[in-house]
RNA sequence: GCACUCUUAGCUCAGCUGGAUAGAGCAUCGGUUUGCGGUACCGAAGGUCGUGAGUUCGAAUCUCGCAGGGUGUACCA
């Protein structure tokens, strides 16, 4: 339900038969329920333009506009605010339709396009640690959001499996990997002792210096160890996105080495584009208004991150043929994004009306505002940190022995898997925010477990009246009202999370309809004595659109719901 | 130095393309109960939106200056 545009279309019919010559602006959410569902204010903008008073005009717009359908009232306020209500028996029909459609009334966009979002992006040398986290959450979601309105998207995994530590890596696991059977569980300790050993071991060091080489030229024996190591450190990245319930294959997989070949027809192509410059023996890229230029090619031959993701972009938008390419990365990267997009746009890598954007975001701070670290100033691993939720998710389920101990860790695991991303997607990305277990996992506020609440309350109406639901909605009160409208503004507000690509915008929105719901249920009855059948039969089809709502957000978050808790 | 970014209630955060008296949650104080899940709901109190100017009928939102914090600044990714 496009609702904001079919009021959109009132307002421009009644500029036409007011014979008002100007492309009318949009209309907003009411600011107040006093001030109705929605308002226009364009009266006062156009005051200027027809030299008229803004009262004047909005009276005009008044007068003409269609009361009979999605209207049912108009009001002008103050300087020439045009405060709008929406028909109940009109906000009813649609609610019935969303509920009879498995999306929620939500349609598929007309014009879909290819995306490619990239996110995650974890490094092979190393565990995942807490940074990783936003970026596959909120590329996940973004990924999740534009795949539900209908847009093709292809997801990439850009991993980090290149670079001069994987000499050192594989010469290691070569070493001490005699029966072929390491797991290397603890990458980080692996690295340790594989930098230990380089640094006191020059037989080794050499040896892992040669191994560089042998990998980048393409010997056997090095490949397979190469490979081997990757294959085993992708599988622990597997295993943490198993347990976010992020939708990351291994198809998804575009590595770094993946665009080693074309490095060289990069540099290539710039030089015929004359944009390269040679600067102190490197290959260089200087941009108008910038100090520093973007460096393609080392003095010694060697390739650049930034050669890479110029790769990456001419793949994406000329092989995949993706008209938006997201890019969800730590907002310390921004000026390295800037330049890339700039040379890709200058240099044709990628035409014009492709749309380049780094979705930026903030770091993770503990309480005292400091970047998130373990107690001895390491970096917190990941899946200690999901594991961890999942134990203090346990702790928070009431009645336990109602359920046997696997449904109890079940529950624990979307409970607090729920919570860390709940939390993360709820800030707005592009701030720094405060990691705090106690607020994620509280019920009180704008939190995971309020949602899993609203919703299980919901389901338990529905465990106890458990007969089939007849009849019609009926928008009783005020509140049934609001309560109506907002749910026909998921589309609305999906459309416009997924342009600003902020998930927060959705939790936002899923807190309001959840409170919404909670005040709604609390001052209509649904199950109680004295309830008329056909209000009953009403309110039951609201809660269940409210419930079907709340689980289809929660689902673009990658968050399960369950029927109780 | 330069560039980018942030500064909203005691705390943690919303605030969309400029719109009416700036909103939540926590904490504080008070209320609702023979409760369809009270892990809820209602209310009070709490803000010169860092600061100074400008644009505008109208600015937390746009522009500029200043202060304070963060980040980035040529051969790592």
């Amino acid at each position: 339900m496009k609702l904001k545009s079919h009021i959109n279309d009132i307002i421009k019919d009644a500029f036409t038969k007011a014979g008002i010559a100007h492309e009318p602006m949009s209309v907003s959410e009411a600011s107040k329920p006093e001030f109705g569902d929605y308002q226009f204010n364009g009266a006062m903008a156009l005051s200027k333009k027809l030299g008229k008073n803004p009262r004047a005009i909005a009276q005009s717009i008044v007068e003409h506009l269609d009361l009979t359908g999605v209207l049912s009232k108009a009001e002008i306020a103050g300087p020439g605010f045009i405060n709008l209500w929406l028909n109940p028996l009109w906000i009813a029909t649609q609610c019935q339709s969303a509920l009879e459609d498995e999306r929620v009334g939500v349609s598929t966009k007309e014009n879909p396009i290819k995306v490619v979002v990239d996110y995650s992006g974890p490094n092979m040398a190393k565990q995942m640690h807490v940074g990783h986290l936003r970026s596959t959450i909120i590329g996940d979601t973004l990924a999740n959001l534009l795949t539900f309105l209908g847009d093709e998207v292809i997801r990439q995994n850009h991993i980090g499996d290149w670079g001069t530590q994987f000499g050192m890596l594989i010469a290691y696991l070569e070493m001490k990997d005699e029966d072929g059977t390491v797991t290397l569980k603890d990458l980080e300790q692996f690295y340790k002792d594989a930098k230990g050993e380089f640094d006191a071991n020059a037989d080794f060091a050499n040896k892992a210096r040669e191994y560089v080489v042998k990998i980048q030229s393409g010997d056997a024996h090095c490949l397979n160890l190469w490979k081997k190591f990757i294959d085993i450190s992708l599988g622990h990245c597997e295993e943490v996105y198993e347990k976010l319930n992020v939708n990351l294959m291994r198809d998804d997989v575009r590595a770094e080495s993946f665009y080693n070949d074309m490095l060289p027809k990069v540099v290539d192509s710039l030089t015929g584009k004359s944009i390269l410059q040679e600067s102190d023996g490197a290959q260089c890229v200087f941009l108008e208004g910038d100090e520093v230029p973007v460096i393609v090619q080392k003095a010694d031959g060697g390739y650049l991150y930034a050669t890479t993701d110029l790769a990456a972009l001419w793949y994406r938008a000329e092989v995949l043929g993706a008209k938006r390419i997201s890019y969800v990365v730590d907002a310390r990267q921004a000026g390295h994004f800037k330049q890339v997009f700039r040379i890709a746009k200058e240099a044709g890598f990628v035409s014009e009306e492709v749309k380049l954007e780094h979705i930026a975001f903030g770091t993770m701070m503990d309480k005292s505002g400091k970047p998130f670290k373990t107690r001895d100033g390491g970096t917190v691993k990941l899946i200690d940190l999901l594991d961890e939720a999942v134990i203090k998710a346990k702790e928070t389920i009431n009645n336990k022995e109602e359920y046997a101990p696997e449904q109890i860790d079940e529950l624990a695991k979307i409970i607090g898997i729920g919570a860390v991303k709940y939390a993360d997607l709820s800030i707005n990305r592009e701030s720094n925010y405060i990691f705090n277990w106690d607020k994620m996992l509280s019920f009180e506020g704008n939190t995971s477990l309020y949602m899993q609440y609203a919703y299980a309350r919901i389901q338990s109406i529905f465990r106890k009246y458990n007969a089939p639901i007849e009849g019609s909605i009926v928008i009783g009160d005020a509140l049934e009202h609001r309560l109506a409208t907002m749910l026909l503004r998921f589309e609305d507000l999906l459309s416009r999370a997924a342009v600003d690509a902020s998930p927060n915008q959705i939790t936002t929105y899923l807190y309001e309809l959840a409170t919404l719901f909670m005040r709604f249920y609390e001052q209509n009855p649904i199950l109680k004595d004295g309830v008329e059948e056909e209000v009953k039969m009403s309110r039951l089809q609201l809660a269940n659109l409210t419930a079907k709502t709340i689980k289809q957000g929660l689902d673009i978050l990658g968050i399960k719901v369950v029927d109780k808790l």
